[in-house]
DNA sequence: ACCGCAGTAAAAA
DNA sequence: GTATTTTTTTACTGCGGT
């Protein structure tokens, strides 16, 4: 390792230099937007100084190290090519290029929102005196994102908290609340809906949106879209992405933009083995590329050269795996171990229990004291979802592990009885036959029925935050008033924000002003690219929603307990949320208008109706079971508990 | 040759 | 003074069975 350490090292860092700092290279040293005239030099160095002789560190070198190698055989590989060879490449990259060509639509245009420190913007909204300060969301540990006046300084997202501490001693650290940023990111994704009601939602705070339709409707090409500086009558707007043309050739991947699937390493093999920079030279080294990737990868570096990609619409796919992992200061107690194990056993069986999933692959995760993480896994002949079964397995993966110091344990689960297996899979238990059977393993019936599904489908995936590079987003102002005559329900599982004309008929909500600007077109990106612009959340106007609000009437019926804790039914909203409150205060008169209602039926209706349009609204046209509608009272879940993940809490 | 499984790694947000 | 997350997906590799 020591060998490779001195041998491998490019020319353009040198360990033994008087710079050391420059050849240690992290994600959250890179500039993001916002970190323009940062003294990227100076960063560098903090960030090496806090980090040397650390365990981090240490794996981190150990990690360069294994990457030096990868590039130095690739570049081996790559120089053993014959010139037949690389002909013989040549045309195979040629045919591909064309055949992918083919498959470029340009039918379609989409928009891509990402917004600008999402977190950091939300927390602000709460907490308006954090205004004009430098403010980081997230731990000393670990940081989620960082708002503009501390990028000033070079933090951000991904960032150490004790490194972005070092960086800015004022820094003000805001601990992270899905529960709000659910909440907003509720309220965006009712405003994506209007414009395209299958738009995917890849995490809080970023979506893609088809606006063809929309775009057809008010007579707007394209290429309109794109070129257009001016402030575009849509209202919503961040990227054009399908058409991106020739303006992407030039610039490089990592500095200009971020290329989607193109992380550290691959940039860096990219770099060194291939001298490949920039989206052109995907093209003009593409017998290379094809002769050292697979298909698969060669294909995606081809489409990335080519401008191709996510032209597909997006399916909302089924969840293929469920974890959770834990991070402590490392111990080799076996005792202490195996009872974090069963908290993580109990926490995932919760979880698989709240949407209905029964797997059988276990992974356990582990990360030793030195920062190495190693999985073990185990696929079991039948379909298992109690902390009971998974804690059983799990030990025994772990056991096999002693002795050893960790500093990190997850359990991962994966496999899941899916609705519609064909009976090619002999493990299989279909499940017509699982319910006639019932599950022997689960304890209720219900347990590994896919009925979740309807809820889970991860649409809307349930996410932690990092909000990686941006370029320099145009602001947008918003006005994010709650329509009066609307139910929004704070769904801080992530998995239901919209659903708000199944009660009352509001079809089209005007009053939620979203302003936008077109990006410029210098500033387009592909498909599979990361963010490319943001979008800023000014806080609405205060008064949008005052006392004298259509609901007024009824504001008495909820009282917030500490000025924080609704009396009905808990959820916590801080008293800077006048229009949450509202919405809350509404939501509760709903429901009590509904009880009343359904007095002479019975209560499941409206859950039902919650479910279907709920899976309407996240699925694109696919024939979804039916939920069952035979539950026993003790699963009729009160609505809003029904969307409230309990399990915040470690 | 193909399949399922286990393990590792990269990537993204 | 300490301290570098969490969740999910995808791809590739290697092994053993059929």
């Amino acid at each position: 390792m020591a060998k490779s350490e001195v041998s491998a090292t490019g020319d353009n860092a040198s360990p033994s230099s008087s710079r050391p700092w420059q050849s240690y290279h992290t994600v959250y040293t890179n500039a993001k937007a916002g970190m323009e005239g940062v003294d990227k030099e100076k960063v560098q160095r903090i960030v090496y100084e806090m980090s040397k002789g650390s365990k981090y560190f240490e794996n981190e070198e150990r990690k360069e190290g294994y990457m030096k190698q990868k590039i130095e055989n690739m570049r081996v590989q790559c120089l053993k090519l014959t010139k037949p060879d690389i002909s013989h490449y040549q045309e195979l990259a040629e045919k591909r290029i064309l055949e992918l060509e083919a498959t470029r639509d340009l039918s379609r245009i989409w928009i891509h929102v990402d917004m600008d420190a999402f977190y950091a913007a939300v927390e602000t909204l709460s907490n308006p005196s954090l205004q004009g300060k430098p403010m980081a969301v997230g731990t000393l540990s670990m940081l989620s994102t960082a708002n503009y006046e501390a990028r000033k300084f070079g933090v951000r997202a991904a960032m150490p908290g004790f490194i972005a501490r070092k960086l800015c001693p004022e820094l003000i650290f805001v601990p992270t609340d899905f529960k709000k940023y659910n909440h907003y990111s509720g309220l965006t994704r009712k405003i994506f809906q209007k414009y395209d009601p299958n738009f995917l939602a890849t995490s809080l705070d970023e979506a893609y949106l088809d606006i063809t339709r929309i775009c057809k409707e008010r007579g707007v090409t394209g290429a309109e879209l794109k070129s257009s500086e001016k402030v575009f009558t849509m209202r919503l707007a961040s990227h054009v992405v399908q058409e991106w043309l020739q303006i992407a050739y030039s610039l490089s991947f990592r500095c200009v933009f971020q290329i989607g699937g193109i992380g550290k390493v691959t940039e860096n093999i990219l770099k060194d083995v291939f001298g490949i920079t920039t989206c052109e030279e995907m093209l003009q080294k593409s017998s290379f590329l094809c002769a050292l990737f697979s298909r698969s990868s060669a294909d995606f570096f081809l489409c990335v050269g080519l401008g191709l990609g996510g032209t597909d619409t997006p399916e909302t796919k089924m969840r293929k795996s469920m974890s959770n992992e834990r991070t402590f200061s490392a111990t080799g107690d076996e005792t202490l171990l195996y009872k974090k194990l069963e908290e993580l056993a109990e926490m995932l069986s919760a979880e698989m229990e709240q949407e209905g999933l029964c797997g059988r692959t276990l992974t356990l995760k582990l990360k030793t004291a030195s920062f190495e993480v190693r999985t073990r896994a185990l696929t079991l002949p039948n379909y298992i979802s109690s902390s009971e079964d998974i804690l059983k397995h799990a030990s025994k993966l772990l056991k096999a592990e002693f002795p050893v110091s960790l500093r990190l344990m997850g359990l991962r689960i994966s496999q899941f009885m899916e609705e519609n297996v064909g009976p090619s899979d002999p493990t299989q238990r279909t499940l017509s036959k699982f319910i006639v059977q019932g599950d022997a393993s689960g304890k209720n019936a219900d347990e590994c029925l896919p009925l979740g599904s309807d809820v889970s489908d991860n649409a809307f995936t349930h996410d932690t935050h990092t909000d990686f590079p941006t370029n320099s987003g145009e602001t947008i102002s918003w006005d994010l008033r709650a329509p009066t005559d609307n139910q929004q329900i704070s769904d801080p599982n992530d998995r239901c924000c919209i659903y708000s004309e199944e009660l009352e008929k509001c079809p089209e909500p005007q009053n939620d002003e979203l302003e936008i600007n077109v990006c410029k077109s210098n500033e387009e990106g592909i498909p599979f690219s990361g963010q490319l612009e943001g979008i800023s959340l000014d806080k609405p106007k205060s008064g949008a929603y005052d006392k004298t609000g259509s609901c007024s009437d009824h504001k008495d019926l909820v009282l917030w307990l500490d000025d924080y804790k609704c009396s009905l039914c808990g959820t916590e909203l801080p008293p800077s949320f006048v229009e949450e409150r509202q919405e809350h205060s509404d939501f509760h008169l709903a429901e009590r208008l509904q009880d009343e209602e359904s007095k002479d039926h019975h209560r499941w209706p409206t859950l039902k109706q919650r479910s279907v349009q709920n899976s309407d609204t996240q699925n694109r046209g696919r024939q979804r079971k039916k939920k069952k509608l035979c539950p026993t009272p003790t699963k009729c879940t009160p609505i809003d508990s029904f969307f409230v993940k309990t399990s915040q809490n470690f």
